[in-house]
RNA sequence: CGGGCUGUGGCGCAGUUUGGCAGCGCACCUGCUUUGGGAGCAGGGGGUCGCCGGUUCAAAUCCGGCCAGCCCGACCA
């Protein structure tokens, strides 16, 4: 633990991987593309959770859970859903000891089971909207896979709901991944791009998808959300019907949306240095590390109890706070220890300070510039204002990050220069060509991420065919 | 699934070319001295060298096969 990480400059994919195992957020696993979520790793998670469960349950959805293995035949139902998902699909073909008639799939995404049960329970438009989430694991067999930001299994929220409207259930996809973007923005520290997915990049089953995209600090953009109108495919291949005001049957217009633990690794991305992981207040498992600094026999007693009275007295003002007591480890091995875990705040109480009658706080964000000397019975206050300058300090770097590295190329060759020589996001207009499209994706790697919300007036010509555009797109390579 | 790299105490590696006592650093345990930015000294524990087979008096080392992991591609939250 604590070990030097390999410098972001060097090696970013190493860096990352260094970061995720020295901060104990996660560890690889015996099993094949699978990753453990270490006790830190995971009380992050459980912050995302609270936070998302708060925001979906304030726009009215309600939790539930539904089964791990889906029949085969039911993710059968979707022409495209199957065609999507059947090459990263685990199938359960053997149960006590016998053959299953019918194969079970476990999960990769439950719209399938759950129409099975939306059938069942939408009979009325009375019975509209139903609005769903759940959280749960689910699995998608990946080629490759990296730490948090993909592995063969993986946790998330999958919210699904029914209406009675098209447009219901568009303005709620639209609403989900606003809710995703304040996320992102507001306790994540990130800022985001919204937009539609094209055709090649939208869910298998969907009419329209919709993404939140980040850019991290290797400048690649990452999915960090998407929300889908499925429209009435799913309910179509369910069967699912209830009687309107008219008393005429009618299919219900479904959406559908999730998060996943890729969201730990996106803060990781968007936020870590050279020291490590630099974690956002809000979300922050510690977010104030108390370390007391023993120089001699006769102060240490002086020393620890005004560390547990300045631990208390952050508790107190509602701070999650921590004090590392350890005998035996020396300061300077604390401070790196836990800035490599990211934890926003430091306070160091010492001799020194007490003398005075200060501690010294130390803010990650800033490195070993950022201490300041604080009056003891003023820590509870300036830490409080000091986790929210932090919080917005992360967010208004990030921002000023992303804007620094985007760019309106005027020509294609402007559009590959710029995608290799560094990369960023490309703000270009784009003709609607799956074609066109896909020539950037073989030139460059680089995808469409999304065709953002905002629209300039005019999006100018396609980039690649010169065509007239019909939207703005965002070039960039992701993960 | 294609290409590359790597499998040796928990982690990182040397040793493999040229077969001959299984080593180093970190971590861990004990003790003492220490403690304001990754402590020092002393002592100690821990490895069927990825697996299976072959060659040999003798294999971490040579030969054959297999497996796993990581990185780069195609696919993807």
């Amino acid at each position: 633990m604590a070990q030097k990480v390999t410098p972001r400059s060097q090696d970013f994919s190493r860096w990352y991987t260094d970061v995720v195992q020295y901060a104990e957020l996660a560890d690889y696993s015996p099993v094949r593309g699978s990753m453990v979520i270490r006790p830190y790793g995971y009380a992050l998670w459980e912050h995302m959770q609270r936070a998302l469960d708060d925001m979906f349950r304030a726009t009215g959805h309600q939790n539930a859970y539904f089964p791990l293995f889906i029949p085969l035949s039911f993710i059968e139902k979707e022409a495209e859903h199957v065609e999507g998902f059947s090459p990263e699909l685990a199938i359960v073909t053997h149960g006590g000891g016998k053959k299953l008639e019918d194969p079970l799939v476990v999960r990769p995404t439950s719209e399938t089971i759950i129409n099975a049960m939306f059938a069942k329970w939408i009979k009325s438009y009375r019975d509209l909207p139903l609005l769903i989430n759940q959280w749960a694991n689910v699995v998608r067999w990946e080629m490759r896979t990296r730490l948090f930001l993909r592995t063969t299994e993986f946790l998330w929220q999958e919210g699904h709901t029914a209406h009675e409207t098209e447009q219901e259930a568009r303005d709620e996809a639209r609403l989900m991944l606003d809710v995703y973007a304040k996320f992102a923005e507001e306790w994540a520290a990130t800022p985001v791009v919204k937009g539609i997915k094209t055709d090649a990049e939208k869910f298998a089953g969907a009419v329209e998808s919709y993404s939140i995209e980040a850019m991290m600090g290797d400048l690649k953009a990452l999915q960090a959300g998407t929300s889908h109108y499925l429209g009435q495919n799913f309910a179509k291949a369910f069967d699912t019907q209830f009687l309107d005001r008219n008393n005429e049957l009618q299919y219900p217009y479904q959406t559908s949306w999730g998060v996943s633990t890729r969201l730990v690794g996106m803060t990781v991305l968007v936020h870590g240095d050279d020291q490590g992981l630099i974690l956002p207040p809000r979300l922050a498992p510690h977010q104030v590390v108390v370390v007391p600094i023993i120089s001699s026999e006769e102060t240490a007693d002086q020393v620890m109890d005004a560390g547990w009275s300045v631990t208390s007295a952050l508790h107190d003002a509602g701070i999650r706070v921590t004090m590392d007591d350890r005998d035996g480890v020396r300061p300077g091995f604390k401070f790196n220890e836990w800035e490599m875990k990211g934890v926003p705040l430091r306070v160091e109480v010492g001799p020194r300070d007490l003398a005075e009658g200060n501690v010294t706080l130390a803010r990650r964000d800033l490195g070993r510039e950022g201490k300041q000397s604080v009056a003891l019975e003023q820590v509870a206050t300036v830490a409080t204002d000091l986790l929210e300058e932090i919080q917005q300090a992360l967010f208004d770097r990030a921002a000023t990050f992303m804007a620094d590295n985007t760019f309106y190329p005027a020509t294609y060759g402007e559009l590959v220069e710029g995608i290799e020589s560094g990369g960023g996001f490309f703000y270009a207009g784009w003709c609607g060509s799956a074609a066109c499209e896909a020539k950037v994706k073989d030139d460059t790697q680089a995808t469409i991420r999304c065709l953002p919300f905002d629209q300039p007036d005019d999006p100018g010509p396609c980039i690649v065919c010169e065509q007239p555009g019909a939207h703005q797109a965002v070039f960039a390579k992701a993960y």
